[in-house]
DNA sequence: GTATAAACGAGACGGTACGTCCAGTCTTGGA
DNA sequence: TCCAAGACTGGACGTACCGTCTCGTTTATAC
């Protein structure tokens, strides 16, 4: 990733283990107490760090969550598993397994529902999580329509659609299954989805 | 509904039109302010009632929001259009034009995030909001079967399995839609969602 | 002394001692830590009292200081010594006696400093402090007439400027010596002080 | 004034223009914004100066103000009137004039009170400020004395002592004046109190 | 004329206090 | 017994300065 913060010529450089630190005692403060209590405080005291130094590398609570939930996703990836659906449900069981570990699960809802009120918010979120991970979308189809399992697409605009309808689809499910139904995305599950999704798609494509 | 509180034999009854009245501006300050600026003392005032009062009868904010924002999803119907995709379309409809409301984008994330640390929460959500559209999903399936859309159900666990994962997949997908991606969940996206979810529903039941 | 706040019809009525331990606090704080290194967040720990019910009653620092501090000088008295000598060498002795105390000496300039720029912190202090001074003054000229030391005065106007003169003489003197050259305000010296004092007013009254 | 700093060998000199630029900063912001509210940051930006070369030079606020405020009574000279009197009341009028200035009100109050609490400060006071006015009463004294106003003066300590006196009533009384009552030490007033203090002296003397 | 040593500007650093706000509790008088 | 009002303790907020530090840069003298 490149770097968060716009260099200065002069004057003392900020430290960058403090960045690291910052991160790292937010997500141990999103695992401890939850995004409501978390305060920021109290992840200045964790990471080893003054209120200042935060605030000045951040505007508030939301900013810092994103970003440090927004590494967590930096570890998905996409390996070939042979088949369309293989390599979804690879990804697929990625994702679950991030959205298992609590700093996610505590702070991405938190941040998704701020962002409802919060035009940038929303767009910081977009930019660090969210497209990351569309993209891994639009891989997997190019590798699928390389293997000859899906048609080339022509049409731009009912593609763009189309990865937009699966993206939400995907993840949302994901995201109910694994924090409002609250039971695990296991490989029974994700089998399910993918088959439903896979079969759906070609069908409703004809 | 059932009244919310243990009645009292002896003193002062309690007011029925505070809680009508609370409820109310809860929904007008999560409008105006969002959950995670909603104060207590804020919400007392817009109802022109003391906080005493207020946490006399809710234990706090995530209470208090739960409550608020269950009563929108009261007006949720399943009429009936005809075939099982229409009545899908119809319901999915409804629960989008629900989330367009800001006062449920801001308050129901919000609770569930918070739900993520907090098992009563999470208890207290399922019980008000969620099982409510869970009986939509069985009463569409049910119905869709005495029309002869979909088989009659005989293995049980299957069954509440496949009810789960559309339920998730319904739900989710709406949702990430609206709030995350933030574009609107219209009858165009609502009858890519339905179709492709019928066909891989039929095509994975084979 | 009349309250200090005005009353309140409805609500819980502020705690009395309250008052009370805040201003001893503060006073315990004027001797432990001087004027500029008190902090309002200690005297409300030392007082065993919140932040907000300190904020809720004075307005800032200045004005807690100038209460606390005028609470000093409630116990100057001016008890008949038989001359007027004698009777001004006590009363500036009582006086001396107060300006020794640190808590006097750290608050009270100070808060004079502070004064030079806010009309409204002078007017407290002249009428917290100052004035109930002044009237010590004007009751020794009243005793000294009535025994015949000083002619009845006849020009008011000529009076109040004499009072005044006397007043800052006196009062200067004082805490010029005690808080400026940081020389004790002894016996000795003041009866020195009070001879060329009353000595002068005599001679240049002829 | 000899130099405030110790010279060094080699390096860089310390910027002379500096040292003044600082000062007069101080005094300006003494003027704008008063002692408490005057910060080292703010008086490093009015002088175009870092906030280290500042602290290089001073320990902190309190003796920067001494400096920049000891500057203001250079002025201070004892031209001969041609009697005891007149050259009291020349003297006294141009202290109060100096006393009337903003940047010596704001900051000669609030480093005496400082002071109280602070032995090193107080004797820089002292040196800076206080002694060199002293000289002044010795210089006018002796003056006099070659005039035949006054009996020279044979008994050391009396001698002292009537000092200290003279300057604790004449400073504490325009101090007081200036300071406190808040009125002005105009020529009237002044006039007064130098009748009463030669009065005064020369009865107490006999 | 070039090293070198100190001062310089800039600004980040760990701290501390600010004055405000809200949470959740308690105390009053009145319904 | 409930209610409205509002004071209470407690604690986080985001800001402002403190006094220190770490940079890269400048500037006199000493070699």
């Amino acid at each position: 990733m490149q770097s968060r913060h716009p260099a200065s010529r002069t004057g003392r450089p900020r430290s960058a283990a403090a960045d690291t630190a910052i991160l790292a005692a937010t997500r141990q403060a999103l695992v401890d107490l939850g995004w409501s209590k978390l305060t920021l405080s109290d992840v200045a005291v964790r990471a080893g760090v003054a209120k200042t130094t935060l605030y000045r590398r951040w505007a508030g609570k939301n900013e810092l969550v994103v970003d440090a939930v927004a590494e967590l996703f930096d570890e998905l990836t996409l390996p070939d598993r042979g088949s369309l659906a293989a390599d979804i449900e690879g990804v697929v069981l990625q994702f679950a397994a991030i959205l298992a570990r609590p700093e996610a699960r505590s702070g991405l809802m938190a941040v998704v529902a701020e962002a409802t009120r919060d035009e940038a918010l929303r767009e910081r979120i977009r930019a660090s999580i969210v497209d990351r991970q569309k993209r891994l979308v639009i891989a997997g189809r190019t590798r699928a329509q390389e293997r000859g399992e899906l048609p080339p697409e022509t049409d731009a605009e009912r593609s763009a659609r189309a990865v937009d309808l699966i993206f939400d689809m995907v993840a949302g499910s994901v995201v109910h299954r694994t924090l409002v139904s609250n039971q695990p995305a296991d490989e029974e599950w994700v089998h399910g989805l993918t088959r439903v999704l896979l079969s759906g798609l070609a069908a409703s494509a004809r």
